[in-house]
RNA sequence: GGGCGAGUGAUGAAAUGGCAGACAUUCCAGAAUUAGAGUCUGGUGCUCGAAAGAGCGUGAGGGUUCGAAUCCCUCCUCGCCCA
């Protein structure tokens, strides 16, 4: 055995990754091999994998969204479809302008070599990608349809420009919207983010907040979509306003989810910026007031609110008319209230709100119960008490239970004349002003006779002007540009000055889906005969990093455009799938950090295709690992083996194995159901048992099993099972193979071993032929000598008969 | 503080109501080899035992069930998202 073995071995070259890999990439770029035509006898399948920033170099992180997606790209078409799985650049970004800063290299120069760079590394990776169709964001040909959905959007009221406190970091000199602030800090740089007032464009996604909290008919994680609802956060509730005593112009309008507890709101509490304080702020309390609220002004809006910090606070002296209860309520300021979200006032209801008790505490405040779990009053709360109940000390309203409530004081409010039933959301709307350059300039003139003026479309691409100075310091660097801020305007034809702002990059990504079926047309941001062909996007893989930011965003995009009619979808991404994260030392792998791992010299000893299936066999692709090589020899030498059993010559005659045979069926049934369900890991594994069974076989069954292993194999590593095929015999590349069919009545066993449980102990093991009826397996179990043995002093109650599994006998004391 | 997810050998993990630890890594022993690498074979949760075997074991505790890693309750730890 031993001898033949190495005879075997001698005759088949080593498996050399280096010679092949290289080889078969070349290969299958010079045949356009996944050049994916728009017309095929085959369905179109449009399935995308989020495209990557080309900062640094691609590492494992990336393989790790890349080499599973392209696996399922690929089992995908050999499943028959004709799948376009195209790639391309989200190339705009503040890292690039940061190169320049930093090293004076261009921008442009910077991204061009940076792309150039990852063509190759997404090559290298043995990727299937339709290349004639790149996308790359920061070309002209790309950017004016941002500049045109912006003159839609305008057109539409669903771009505006507004003074508002935003989101600055100090260390980008840019503003950031809310998504991009990341507990306090810069998503970028890390940097503490401080509050700004500007005058920035908007995008109007809460336009949309209703329809983005729906997910009818798209198959997303449940994850992502908890995380998308949180963060659009609508609350239903009441806007209501209260009178200022002694100020008879002034009304404090608040929102409340709670008019039900209106009844026990004994004090008012404004953020220390709202308007209305210096004006009714009582002269002995200003300055205190003063203090507090410059204090405020200083602090992060994460220290603000956050739950652990004890309430502060202070008296303005003023008094608001709770117009329920007619009493006269003080009004303070403090620091938990914000003046960005709401109406940056609320009425505090210490009985019923957590925040609202401990201020009182704090301050010594009424706290007066309005909501009683058993509707009877009682004396002094320990805490509040946020649940359903009974109103009481209410008035009118005694006695309702308190959802009732809520809409009848609501109505009443509404008849009074002082409030309405409302609803508000948490999400903001999408601030895409940003003091950078390295983006789509924002195509606006601002003319001293005609003001705000929309460049005409005609003249779209506004582009950005190639030589300017990068300092990195004080915004815009389009300011200093004067050839490209100085323009005429184009209503009268006078002096004018252009916006100098360019687009967040998240505008890049929202619509580059619909670019990719013809990214050279010209006329329109997307062909529409040939997209009809492929969009929506049927499968959506990328990093859960993106579950709120990009997919929240190109949702919007999507409605917003089928709104202008240009769109005939609802949703952009029909099937949605988040790897995990891959971290390295504990920490995402980030390029600050240091602590990337190249995949380099993996691929110089072990090849492209022992790296991708690591990557697939760590463990559940949704979870993501931490970083750990040490198991990679494992999948290097599986595919040792594999090269080693498909160089054996094939069998000429002999019979059959049965057991392999079956072995075959189910592993490809494993392997098929496993893909369809992401479980890359328990597929490889799959193969690989399947890889020992047929080393211990001989014959025309081992032929087969190893002929359905290599097609098996193709979609993890399709280097090794292109030339594996090829030494093989077989025609065509294996890639355009049709995934190899099982027949499900083959995948059973002939043999079963049936388990036998006394008591719900395992007692016994017994070999039985499949598909023993429950009568036959009970008295099999039963005829065990060791089940009788211990059935000496007892009695049986009870049988339990799972086919083909288990038996399981309960028994009693005799 | 709230929501979601996770916690299983030395390690990555598998099993989603039915044999816990598949498949790998590591380590140990053996075969072959002048030797090493590679390859192959066997073993590798803990305790008792020469062995056959027995008992214990999936973060902790309780419950449901003939049977629980899996379902339910309480708690602990970690991760993510939101406060």
């Amino acid at each position: 055995m031993a001898i033949e073995r190495r005879a075997e071995s001698e005759r088949a070259p080593r498996y050399e990754p280096a010679l092949i890999e290289k080889k078969w990439q070349d290969r299958w770029a010079a045949d356009g091999l996944y050049e994916t035509p728009d017309d095929s006898e085959r369905p179109n399948y449009y399935f995308v994998t989020m495209f990557p920033y080309p900062s640094g170099d691609m590492h494992i992180g990336h393989w790790y969204a890349m080499a599973p997606s392209d696996c399922q790209a690929r089992f995908t078409r050999m499943r028959g479809h004709n799948v376009l799985f195209p790639m391309g650049f989200d190339a705009f970004g503040i890292n690039a302008e940061n190169a320049a800063i930093d090293r004076g290299i261009h921008p442009a120069e910077w991204t061009e070599k940076n792309m150039a760079h990852w063509r190759e590394q997404f090559r290298s990776l043995g990727a299937s990608i339709d290349w004639r169709r790149e996308v790359v964001t920061c070309y002209p040909e790309y950017y004016r349809w941002n500049q045109w959905m912006f003159l839609k959007f305008l057109e539409r009221g669903l771009a505006y420009r507004a003074e508002a406190p935003v989101n600055w970091c100090p260390r980008d000199e840019t503003v950031l919207a809310n998504e991009q602030v990341i507990n306090g800090r810069c998503e970028r740089c890390d940097t503490i983010v401080v509050k700004k007032d500007l005058t920035q464009w908007f995008y109007k996604i809460t336009a949309y907040a209703d329809e983005l909290l729906k997910f009818d008919g798209l198959d997303w994680p449940e994850r992502v979509r908890v995380m998308q609802q949180n963060w659009i956060g609508r609350s239903e509730g009441a806007e209501l306003e209260f009178t200022v005593e002694g100020h008879p112009g002034a009304a404090i309008r608040f929102f409340t989810t709670r008019p039900d507890t209106i009844f026990g709101a004994t004090f008012m509490v404004l953020a220390p910026e709202h308007p209305l304080v210096p004006l009714i702020t009582a002269r002995e309390k200003r300055a205190a007031v003063e203090a507090y609220a410059a204090t405020a002004r200083n602090e992060s809006e994460i220290d603000r609110t956050s739950a652990e910090r004890p309430k502060t606070g202070v008296d303005t002296g003023a008094f608001a008319i709770n117009v329920f209860t007619g009493e006269r309520v003080p009004i303070w300021i403090a620091d938990y209230v914000l003046a960005s979200y709401g109406t940056g006032a609320i009425m505090a209801v210490p009985a019923h709100d957590e925040r609202d008790f401990a201020f009182a505490t704090r301050y010594g405040l009424e706290i007066r119960e309005v909501v009683s779990p058993d509707g009877s009053e009682h004396a002094a709360l320990q805490e509040a008490y946020t649940g359903p109940g009974r109103l009481v000390r209410s008035g009118a309203f005694t006695g309702l239970a308190n959802d009732e409530a809520k809409r009848k004081i609501a109505a009443d409010a509404k008849a009074r004349g002082i409030g309405n039933a409302a609803v508000t959301y948490r999400l903001r709307d999408w601030l895409i002003s940003r003091q950078r350059y390295w983006g789509t300039p924002i195509p606006i003139i601002y003319c001293p006779t005609c003001g705000t003026v929309p460049v005409p479309e005609k003249d779209l691409p506004v582009v950005l002007p190639r030589d300017v100075q990068f300092t990195g310091r004080g915004g815009s660097p389009l300011a200093s540009v004067a050839a490209f801020v100085n323009t005429t305007c184009p209503k009268c034809g006078g002096a004018a000055k252009r916006d100098t702002d360019t687009m967040d990059t998240f505008v890049d990504s929202s619509w580059y889906v619909y670019r990719y079926p013809d990214p050279k047309f010209d006329r329109f941001f997307m062909n529409v005969g040939v997209a009809k062909k492929w969009l929506p996007v049927r499968r959506y893989t990328g990093g859960i990093e993106h579950a709120i930011l990009h997919l929240l965003y190109a949702r919007f995009v999507c409605k917003a455009l089928r709104d202008l009619g240009h769109v005939w979808f609802d949703e952009p991404f029909l099937h949605l799938r988040n790897q995990g994260t891959i971290v390295f030392k504990s920490r995402k792998m980030s390029k600050s950090r240091g602590n990337v791992v190249a995949p380099d010299e993996y691929i110089a000893r072990y090849g492209a295709d022992t790296l991708r299936l690591f990557i697939m066999f760590m463990g559940p692709w949704t979870m993501g690992n931490d970083w750990d090589a040490s198991g990679i020899e494992g999948t290097f030498r599986f595919l040792h083996r594999v090269w080693g059993l498909a160089l054996t010559e094939r069998a000429s005659g002999g019979e059959r194995t049965p057991d392999l045979d079956r072995a075959t069926q189910r592993t490809i049934k494993k392997v098929t159901e496993d893909l369809e369900a992401y479980h890359f890991n328990t597929a490889i594994a799959a193969m690989m048992e399947l890889s020992t069974a047929i080393f211990h076989a001989s014959g025309p069954s081992r032929d087969d099993a190893t002929d359905a292993l290599v097609l098996l194999l193709a979609p993890f590593a399709p280097h090794i099972s292109e030339e594996l095929w090829q030494r093989r015999g077989g025609t065509g590349s294996v890639h355009r193979q049709e995934w190899p069919r099982y027949n499900d009545a083959l995948t059973r066993e002939r043999e079963v071993t049936l388990v036998v449980q006394v008591d719900g102990r395992l007692r016994d093991r017994l070999t039985a032929p499949a598909g023993l009826t429950e009568q036959q397996s009970r008295e099999l179990a039963l005829a065990s000598e060791r089940v009788r043995s211990l059935l000496m002093e007892r009695s049986v109650v009870k049988v339990i008969v799972v086919p083909d599994r288990l038996v399981s006998i309960v028994t009693a004391k005799r």
